[in-house]
DNA sequence: GTATGGATCTTCT
DNA sequence: GAAGATCCATACA
């Protein structure tokens, strides 16, 4: 596609704190395979904390994880699905932010033929679901998110969304982390998100 | 509307 | 051998 996207944020932009990086992302534009869309929702994962794969150490695995920032990091989740990350911080550093769901912008058709359901609301919300929207598989793993291509593009001109932030979901290590980011007002999230969020870092889960 | 359980396979212990 | 950064159909209120 030659759509208005722009060019794609380099990998400087990667290189910097996840949160950070998780955090920016969020109304960013993912495109591939002739589809868009604006990321709704994010989570931030570090080597330091026992929920990240890094944590275990450099593996075959991992590798892509502590390489440069700027890949991708495809992975297969409980058998089935794939999900996407983008690796952040400097090389050596195992960090990376999951996309966990997009609102769709462009290509909309092509989603529906990948995803076989009705209701755009469905397409992209949820890790496995947008990277079988947008044609994603294990083959993207250690792929430039500048050259392609998957490609992570700046958010398009317009009007700031609020940001909530809470903790992560689907994990059991180190769940009270705050390093969950979605639009706050957005119907396209994987999950219903606590008004008592919106707006501002949300309180630890007791 | 929410709750529950099965599918399926890579990775690490 | 066991667990897991999930999804979807089905059952039930």
């Amino acid at each position: 596609m030659t759509g208005p996207l722009g060019t794609p944020l380099p990998a400087s932009f990667y290189d910097a704190p996840v949160v950070d990086v998780a955090r920016a992302l969020v109304g960013c534009v993912v495109s591939h395979g002739g589809g868009a869309g604006v990321i709704v929702e994010t989570e931030a994962y570090h080597h330091s904390e026992a929920a990240c794969h890094a944590h275990a150490g450099l593996t075959a695995r991992t590798r892509p994880l502590f390489g440069p920032p700027g890949r991708a990091y495809v992975y297969r989740s409980y058998g089935i699905h794939a999900l996407l990350n983008a690796v952040a911080e400097p090389e050596g550093v195992g960090a990376a932010v999951l996309i966990r769901a997009l609102q769709p912008v462009a290509g909309v058709a092509r989603m529906h033929e990948r995803r076989r359901l009705p209701a755009v609301r469905d397409l992209c919300s949820g890790p496995g679901k947008l990277t079988q929207a947008l044609g994603i598989g294990l083959e993207h793993n250690g792929t430039d998110l500048a050259r392609g291509p998957v490609r992570i593009h700046p958010p398009p001109a317009g009007p700031r969304v609020a940001l909530a932030t809470g903790t992560r979901i689907g994990i059991t290590r180190a769940v009270e982390l705050p390093w969950r980011f979605c639009v706050a007002d957005s119907r396209f999230v994987s999950r219903p998100w606590p008004r008592a969020a919106v707006g501002e870092a949300a309180q630890p889960a007791r």
